[in-house]
DNA sequence: GGGTCGCGGACAGATTCGGTCCGCGATGAG
DNA sequence: CTCATCGCGGACCGAATCTGTCCGCGACCC
């Protein structure tokens, strides 16, 4: 029957939305006997759910922590929740967890309700954004892409290249590969016949998957090493380098996130390249180190600088 | 049999981990025929959750948004992006949504495996934190409060008070509140017989839930305006008065997050009172609105904004 | 010691399940 | 247009399963 399948999925769901449940209570919410709860009870174990029991006065069955994660059952605040912090985890402030944000991302965002997906779409303009030497991304579209990617399917959407044409794509998508602090989607683009790397933040709004398309053989085993060939072309609005007064590792630390790399110059001293597309950034990050530090290039950023440094001077008068 | 229900749930975490599934397919996969495809589909369908079907060549199976969000099976990556996800989300970047965030992050604990927990504290160490007026709180510290609540579990803790004396507790735990950045736990004192609120980020590490409790009545209906009032006297390190030259609407809408009210003084300008516990902070907010500001008080905070501003200078000469 | 609560064997009847067979209709490619 | 593909669902039947009932056991806590 229907019923034992659904009843299954109830008991799982009550024991993850409150911890002991006795098993007469069980039966009530139910509308079973206890003794076909025992059975319920038995058949999740038999599933791997480990299900801890308690005798005796105020007993009770309580779902632990066992191998396998059981499927989460959420309630629509939690989802919007999730929904939110996934997003922002796959905008990249955890290092490596952006591929499994964007790709659990894509499988709420294929279940989630409409009325949901509004609560999280209007939430998710307020988020806040450090730095932002990346360029904001859309996680929607991200997920849209990483969903056509899963499923197949011929992407379609406009992009802007680097000079500001935009142009309307029609691609086969394969990989989304998240290096430096930027999304990229090796696709192959149907129109121009051959391979090519997009950035994601380029990528017009509401980019639509279409009709499935059979995979082609990728043109390299291995993709990340060719995205990153790639775009490795692909320059910053601004390279900054900078001398910063303290020891590389506290440096690495704090800047982890910022796109560039740190050179050793002594224990008291190391050398910044940082990349980034907006000087407020670059400033803000060396700023918000807290060490004494010098700016080598670009000019612009030193003028920026200075801007700022006279504007904190005024802010500070009286 | 338990098959039944082991595959209904298996058809579920299938269909979600691939867009279309062809009726062949998962009748191979899982061991059946394809009519008990198409029942164990039906079934599905009577439980609410809406699979499409496309005829044709190239059609298949497809799991769609419903009314009802169904269960989320989650791989184990994705299962720590989740969790480092809503760690974030908890801790306060989106309005609104710390509370349900903490009640999602605890289902997840409590069937988090113990080998993606390792990953998932791993990781949260390097997460990026913006400004923080906000103490750190301890994300898993959160879960297993909110968990205690949920469950009417007895809870110990070490408190810090403001003066800095540690004290062992022993509390039955209500509510967690999340108000101007900052968690409170509405709770009674099992050792000094009264309701007391306490801040989550002086509860040492490693709360302990306990045995379980029969609830008491609250003292007051409206929780929310009980534990504000109690806490209004608590006052942060700081506290800033600010002009900026913009418009309340703009400042307001890019200091979200910050503690503190806006009072606009004419279509250009507005009054900022914030507060905060750290310097650095209230600078960072101030410094990163781009617009011109003047600061009234603190001293302190004039003086470092000073320093900040030779410092930059400093950072432009060469 | 007694009450509470989880455990699980046994049994019987009702229910359901899954495989097989089959014809229908929609879709999309050639 | 035609054909192959693929989802749909009715019918049938024997086997498997489920549920409620009854009952004794053991653990735990007051």
């Amino acid at each position: 029957m229907v019923q034992t399948s659904a009843r299954l999925l109830k008991v799982l769901s009550l024991l993850q939305s409150r911890r002991f449940w006795a098993g007469g209570d069980l039966a009530r919410e139910l509308g079973v006997t206890e003794r076909s709860v025992r059975r319920d009870v038995d058949r999740l174990r038999s599933l791997g759910y480990p299900v801890h029991a308690a005798g005796g006065v105020g007993g009770g069955y309580q779902l632990g922590a066992g191998k396998e994660l059981p499927p989460l059952p959420l309630e629509d605040e939690e989802a919007v929740a999730v929904a939110v912090g996934l997003r922002v985890a796959a905008s990249g402030p955890v290092k490596g967890l952006e591929e499994a944000a964007v790709r659990a991302l894509g499988k709420l965002e294929q279940v989630l309700p409409k009325r949901l997906r509004r609560r999280v779409n209007a939430l998710q303009a307020v988020s806040v954004r450090i730095g932002d030497t990346a360029p904001r991304v859309d996680a929607e579209a991200l997920a849209v892409i990483a969903n056509a990617c899963r499923d197949e399917e011929v992407l379609r959407f406009d992009y802007s290249s680097r000079e500001g044409t935009a142009s309307a794509r029609s691609v086969e998508p394969y990989r989304l590969v998240h290096t430096s602090y930027r999304w990229y989607l090796l696709a192959y683009d149907l129109d121009r016949e051959a391979w090519r790397t997009f950035r994601v933040d380029r990528i017009g709004p509401g980019p639509r998957s279409g009709r499935s398309f059979k995979p082609r053989p990728l043109p390299s085993e291995d993709v990340a090493a060719y995205v990153s060939q790639a775009v490795s072309t692909e320059a910053y609005r601004f390279r900054a380098r900078v001398t910063v007064q303290a020891p590389a590792s506290v440096v690495s630390e704090r800047l982890s996130g910022v796109a560039g790399r740190i050179e050793e110059l002594d224990a008291e001293r190391c050398l910044v390249h940082a990349g980034g597309d907006s000087l407020e950034a670059l400033a803000f990050y060396f700023a918000w180190l807290g060490f004494e530090f010098e700016v080598h290039e670009p000019r612009e950023l030193i003028e920026h600088l200075l801007r700022l440094s006279e504007r904190l001077a005024r802010a500070a008068q009286r």
